[in-house]
DNA sequence: TCATCTGTCTAGCGATGCTAGAATGTGGAA
DNA sequence: TTCCACATTCTAGCATCGCTAGACAGATGA
């Protein structure tokens, strides 16, 4: 009933006003934090009506994880290449200020991936391919220091170190003064093969 | 114009009532989920009516700012009855455990302490005694293992470590299976003098 | 017994996420 | 060009949230 080039064009543009909702609230997210981010808000910033947003995601829950998956996107892009340095010591070293920086630079957008969504699969078969890199990357940098234990193992408990770090300094939980030294402190740790 | 002895029976049924308030906040969010606690539902359970609650806190923040307060006096009890090993590595471990136990057996509270309430004063001078208390706890598993390196800071990055565990299993970033595993892997770069 | 004052409740405000049904406008057929 | 059909968008509203003003009730001391 409708003309092919018809339909692809009105495709492409949903496809843009996906786009644009999900900047637009990482955005919003950023600026003025995700207590600003309402469905009302939302639609004003993008010239829409409410109801537009839902016929583009299942809720608001939806749209922050769509921002989340474009945080891990943007993760293991980071930390790839936070990868090449040569010498083992200095290449961690590089890869963890490379994820410290991520959650830093992007407060907000690390919250969503890391503490608010929850409907995003994680260690299972169905993980988007952005979160598996991510952890990839992570993996190769640690791995080396592994010795003889899982370098797997190794990893989650490097990430969740590196993770408690940066949300309990956030929180206001850990004094900003010692960032550097527990940094190191927690470097050096990691890198102590056995 | 009133009566002292009245007065003090009016405090006092204020204090209770108080109590029961913060009692029933924790009941529901743990059997429930903070989601859960809303002011009228609260208000429900302790069968008052709403503007009530508001005699007693200033909002609904504050509720759940008292319910971490018991949490962190609760913690700090734990930790200290485990710290009373000898061998250091046994008595880390125990340390570790209590924690992770505390933490596991009481999800809602843990979130109270740690992810929602942003205005307990934390590495400050008004920092409440038991806050500084199982910092204390933590700090004497781990202060043998400083070798020449500060305590304070290994106590942070150690407790730092385990909030990450926790918080990323919790969100199911990290598989259920793996979790002894993490945790004799943690134990171990902890333990390990230099 | 009465007046006063404290404590409590009813009712309501603005804002939230979300949705049903009306209004709009676009595209193809006559 | 006119008209109909259908997809799309918007207006308006629901239930619920945290919070509060003002009415109500009950206890207290004179």
């Amino acid at each position: 009933m409708w003309k092919v080039s018809t339909q692809q064009r009105r495709e492409r543009e949903r496809a843009q006003r996906h786009d644009l909702i999900v900047k637009t609230a990482r955005k919003l997210a950023e600026s003025e934090g995700w207590d600003a981010v309402t469905t009302r808000r939302l639609a004003d910033e993008i010239e829409y009506s409410q109801p537009v947003l839902y016929s583009h995601f299942a809720g608001k829950d939806a749209i922050v994880a769509a921002v989340a998956l474009e945080g891990f996107t943007e993760l293991a892009v980071r930390l790839r290449a936070a990868t090449r340095t040569g010498e083992p010591r200095a290449a961690l070293e590089e890869l963890a200020r490379a994820y410290m920086a991520f959650a830093e630079e992007n407060p907000a957008l690390y919250d969503a991936m890391f503490t608010m969504a929850v409907d995003l699969p994680f260690g299972q078969d169905d993980t988007p391919e952005p979160l598996r890199d991510g952890f990839q990357a992570l993996l190769s940098g640690v791995a080396q220091f592994a010795g003889g234990r899982d370098p797997g193992i190794l990893t989650e408990v490097a990430w969740s170190a590196l993770h408690g770090l940066i949300v309990l300094s956030r929180g206001g939980r850990l004094p900003a003064s010692g960032r550097e030294a527990r940094l190191a402190l927690l470097l050096d740790q990691l890198s102590a093969t056995r």
